[in-house]
DNA sequence: GCTCTTTACGCTGTTCGTAAAGATA
DNA sequence: TATCTTTACGAACAGCGTAAAGAGC
């Protein structure tokens, strides 16, 4: 049997959506015309033309009315355009965070303590995280509970304990790439 | 000068982020192994593997740590799957909407006169076009022929009606969203 | 040994850029 | 004519699948 060679046909559900494409008709829009698009995104006029007309077919609607002055989007393109808006919105902020994991404090954690917390089960607690998240290098230090919250605030910290007494009954956090806010026991 | 061949470096801003990656990711994350992703994004393993490999080496984090019974998101990958969840959201409204543009039942339309034009059945066409089409919104403004014909060819009214003696003889257009053209009566 | 993931490699489809042609004021 | 967009075509790249190799229980 020969190679299957792939399912081409299916980038994105049934419509060949993607990121490229969609920047590059953002840029269309915005710009008025093809020609600076193609400027803007550093792509060949051609290739421009191309993907919203291959977009369009895909689509089944046309998204920019072409123009010997440049283009102009459609009904269907201003719709398009406002869910673009949003979409490219999202992505910024994957890429930052991605960014935050990718910089300097990759597989490591800065945890702060005071002395008043870890009388109890904390011991248990930090071995089990540390058998689960095998990859990730524990660095512990002890403060007094206001300078360890400024820390994790500031982020010169992940992980902050204060004694349970001081800030709220009962309650120990664990503040974990700002992402997490878990309650430990 | 020999052909510049493109700029390939930048698919998406400084990360590779494509549709199709991180759909492959999700699913390797929510099926925990990259044999049932493969399965079940009817793609080969190793495309799969090589995929997530590769954004991984872009974003500069692991995203998965892999064991033998699957794979596992790792703290970068978790948080950007709460990313893709809204992200594939967004995504899932853009084509419903646009899937509603490509049946040609939605929006609005912006329809021209002239006042010669509507002393006829008219008024029923319009009434029984709005009972085919519920879900569009008619716009309905008076100007002369000239300016009619202009707003329909630019783009800034869907649907012009002019007068019969002034353009053709017995005919008046609807032009709808430039995808119909259609002879009323 | 079994199940999972990764790497190697050939091959095909995709997509670019250049260049020429079409369209419109 | 001048300025935009589209189409044609050759070439380079990207991405797949098969198959073999590495890893961990």
């Amino acid at each position: 049997m020969p190679p299957h060679q792939g399912l081409r046909h299916m980038p994105w559900s049934s419509f060949g959506l993607d990121l490229v494409t969609l920047r590059v008709f953002k840029a269309a829009v915005e710009e008025r015309s093809l020609v600076w698009a193609a400027e803007r995104e550093r792509l060949a006029l051609s290739a421009i033309s191309r993907r919203i007309s291959e977009m369009e077919a895909r689509i089944g609607a046309a998204l920019l009315r072409r123009h010997d002055r440049g283009v102009e989007p459609t009904a269907a393109g201003e719709a398009l355009m406002r869910h673009l808006d949003t979409l490219f919105e999202v992505l910024e902020h994957t890429i930052v965070d991605m960014e935050a994991f990718a910089a300097g404090h990759r597989g490591q954690i800065r945890l702060q303590a005071n002395l008043s917390v870890p009388a109890g089960s904390f011991p248990e607690e930090l071995a089990s995280f540390q058998k689960s998240h095998p990859d990730i290098d524990l660095y512990i230090e002890e403060r007094i509970s206001a300078d360890i919250i400024h820390s994790v605030q500031i982020g010169t910290a992940e992980i902050g304990l204060v004694s349970a007494t001081m800030h709220a009954p009962n309650l120990q956090l664990l503040h974990w790439r700002t992402d997490h806010l878990v309650e430990l026991r």
